[in-house]
DNA sequence: GCGATCAGAT
DNA sequence: CACATCTGATCGC
């Protein structure tokens, strides 16, 4: 029987180490305060945010990985009872306060987890992500690349955080008089709130909560918990609706403003919401954006509703950066950490001519069933981009039979993966 | 009764 | 619609 010896955000037994990318709630699926199956590798600001997240955990099973520093640990192959050492560095992922990605080398060759990442050159943090992702490597190949394809999809091109936020604060300043609620999540966001926060000399009322994770992050002046002090508030995601913003506006006028990737951007016309009443998105954008914003800054901007504004601030890397991320490191094999419906069948499909298109990148060399992953990232999601047409329009049959149990499963395992050995 | 997991809503 | 999160129902001990 096959063990366990490397597991990323996933929890379950089987592993010796198990190593946390970020906070965020669908990588920390199966944790809990009571876990204590084996060390817990993360970086140093996850290890800070942690505890409140789970209150009573083990904290001496915490590891704490400084970034850019390699690691030497010491594993049991369980197979055959030898010692085998991997290493281990963490390299900012740009995606949440104390996101990593870890970069392993071992007896199973050169493997980079992404994590969720987002990969945004002009970005200066994202620049030194680069410079030691690359040192890292040295001449190395990347054997395996586990990413982040949220956004794996050519249809997914969106602007920078930095020209995203200038949208945001656009936004806010052509309504004065309105208030206006950001949605966020419990991690996140926090330099495009301190960005308006400092554009508009205002403080951001968040809840307690948030204030509390906010401050574990060393950030003091620009948040409050008191409504009184400004108009401006960031609020759960999952309570930013319609509803919300209608109950709102019965009391004072109020904008939304949902900071997210461009999904709706595929949308093709007119408004869903029936309480819209609104031909379509594209003339209402012209009449609520032409007048007040450059149009440098109004490209991307959405609005959906009376009330509601998109504006395209992700922190998953687009499609064109993820293409500049394969190029840069050529791996052999390519594995999709997340199956979402738009990227659920062949999550890399996108990325297939890749290599085709260069001669200045090698065509990959693909195994199937190499065997090193499970969880959900069984054959038939690896996105393998050499794999051949007919196969995948087999396992497409075969996945729409599933579909439901398969979309059960997903959940389950969404993201993460087990390393294993190799018996 | 409690935590873990799942389904559904937001 | 995506993603990440919440609530409430159900499962298993």
């Amino acid at each position: 029987m096959e063990r366990g010896m490397i597991s990323v955000d996933r929890w379950a037994e089987g592993s010796q180490v198990y190593f946390l990318t970020h906070l965020h709630a669908d990588h920390t699926a199966g944790l809990s305060s009571s876990w204590k199956r084996a060390p817990l590798f993360c970086s140093r600001i996850t290890a800070k945010l942690f505890p409140p997240k789970f209150p009573g955990f083990d904290l001496s099973l915490l590891r704490v990985l400084e970034i850019g520093q390699w690691y030497s640990l010491s594993l049991v192959s369980l197979s055959t009872g030898l010692e085998t050492r991997i290493e281990v560095i963490a390299i900012d992922a740009n995606h949440c306060p104390g996101a990593v990605m870890y970069l392993f080398r071992g007896e199973f060759g050169c493997m980079l987890y992404t994590g969720d990442f987002r990969w945004e050159v002009t970005c200066k943090i994202a620049k030194v992500g680069k410079m030691m992702l690359l040192g890292a490597l040295r001449n190395d190949k990347v054997d395996t690349l586990y990413i982040d394809n949220t956004y794996c999809n050519p249809s997914y091109s969106f602007p920078s955080r930095e020209v995203a936020a200038q949208q945001v604060v656009n936004i806010i300043n052509s309504y004065p008089e309105h208030d206006i609620i950001i949605g966020i999540d419990s991690l996140g966001k926090e330099d495009l709130l301190l960005y308006i926060s400092k554009m508009l000399k205002v403080k951001i009322w968040v809840w307690p909560e948030r204030l509390q994770t906010m401050h574990l992050l060393g950030l003091h002046g620009n948040f409050t918990t008191k409504t009184t002090l400004t108009r401006v508030r960031a609020v759960p995601r999952y309570s930013f609706t319609v509803e919300t913003l209608e109950g709102l506006n019965t009391m004072r006028p109020t904008i939304g403003i949902m900071p997210s990737g461009l999904p709706w951007a595929l949308k093709k016309d007119g408004c869903k919401d029936k309480s819209c009443g609104l031909p379509s998105t594209k003339t209402e954008m012209g009449i609520c954006l032409g007048i007040n914003m450059p149009n440098k800054y109004t490209n991307n901007i959405e609005k959906h509703h009376q009330y509601i504004y998109t504006v395209p601030y992700s922190d998953h890397s687009c499609f064109p950066e993820i293409v500049e991320f394969v190029k840069l490191l050529c791996p052999s094999h390519i594995k999709g950490i997340v199956s979402s419906s738009s990227s659920y069948i062949d999550p890399c499909y996108y990325l297939r001519n890749i290599y085709g298109t260069s001669s200045l990148y090698k065509k990959p060399e693909i195994k199937e069933g190499s065997g090193r992953v499970e969880g959900k990232h069984e054959s038939t999601l690896a996105c393998d981009g050499c794999i051949e047409e007919k196969k995948r329009k087999r396992i497409k049959e075969y996945q729409s039979c599933l579909h439901k149990t398969r979309v059960s499963l997903l959940r389950r395992f969404k993201c993460g993966v087990k390393l294993i050995n190799e018996d």
